[in-house]
DNA sequence: AATCAGACCAACCGCTATGCC
DNA sequence: TGGCATAGCGGTTGGTCTGAT
């Protein structure tokens, strides 16, 4: 990937360059820092015969020149250790790269939003709708054009029906669907039925609510000192959120035990 | 063949952490 | 203890590539 020159800025009297390294101040670099090593980025690039801050050039190193880089083909372990180790850190990209020998963070951080993100993202949604225990069956009526309509078709385990309240859940079987028109149930010994209709936004509401409280289980668990067990909660929304102090450390310090753990 | 949108990723920027005086 | 310099981290930008139309 090649990126310009950008544009190029004075620095008192040097002009520092920015954009896409040469090949030429690849090897200044690499043939300086063999020389002399690493002694003090900011005043490095001068006496390298670069003109680029001592920043730019600890990134280009750090990022791609120095040795035992890895590029590219990240594997399909590699990938399992990425997503397991965001799901106990979080954007901690540096301490996920520690973990993968030759990766960096940059790699690391760029792989995950531009293809694991979306990936992962979506299996988390479908395990809320699993532990919601609802089954869509898209294709019935007018139904193909509701969002849900692609998603697949999840096990169907039964929810007690509240029961005489004015916000009566359907009763759900092992024959029964819910669709953005209604649960029907599917029983051969009845006629097929439908439940009262429920709309769209009923539905989201009703699958944020029980999101939201599995997210509240899993907060409880967490500060009841139980194993963290999915999810990558950031420690201070959870303290913020649940009105909570970590007395005994900082939030991070605590997932961090939990890791070490 | 031309155009466009989305994916990819190197590099930049701003902020924080750390070390030294 | 406070201030400064430097290193490091994570979010964002923007240029190129690529596949769809």
């Amino acid at each position: 990937m090649v990126r310009h020159p950008l544009r190029s800025y004075k620095n008192s009297s040097t002009t520092v360059k920015k954009g896409n390294w040469s090949e030429e101040e690849d090897q200044k670099l690499i043939a300086y820092i063999r020389r002399y090593g690493i002694w003090n980025w900011t005043h490095m690039p001068k006496p390298a015969g670069l003109a680029r801050t001592g920043k730019s050039c600890r990134l280009r190193w750090m990022n791609y020149l120095r040795p035992n880089i890895r590029h590219g083909n990240i594997t399909k372990e590699e990938e399992d250790l990425i997503i397991e180790l965001h799901r106990l850190l979080g954007n901690k990209w540096a301490a996920i790269a520690a973990r993968l020998p030759g990766r960096t963070d940059n790699e690391i951080k760029n792989y995950w939003n531009s293809r694991l993100n979306k990936r992962v993202g979506c299996r988390n949604k479908l395990q809320i709708l699993t532990a919601c225990h609802i089954k869509f069956k898209p294709e019935h009526n007018n139904s193909s054009s509701h969002p849900y309509a692609s998603l697949p078709t999840i096990d169907t385990p039964k929810l007690e029906p509240d029961v005489g309240s004015q916000n009566e859940i359907p009763r759900m079987s092992e024959n029964s669907f819910c669709t953005s028109h209604g649960v029907h149930h599917d029983d051969k010994t009845s006629e097929s039925s439908w439940y009262s209709p429920c709309s769209v936004i009923e539905e989201e509401q009703r699958l944020w609510e029980q999101f939201l409280a599995l997210r509240d289980l899993e907060i409880e668990e967490i500060f009841c000192g139980t194993k963290m067990h999915s999810g990558a909660t950031d420690p201070d929304l959870v303290c913020m959120q649940q009105g909570l102090v970590y007395h005994s450390g900082t939030c991070e310090d605590f997932i961090m035990d939990l890791w070490e753990k």
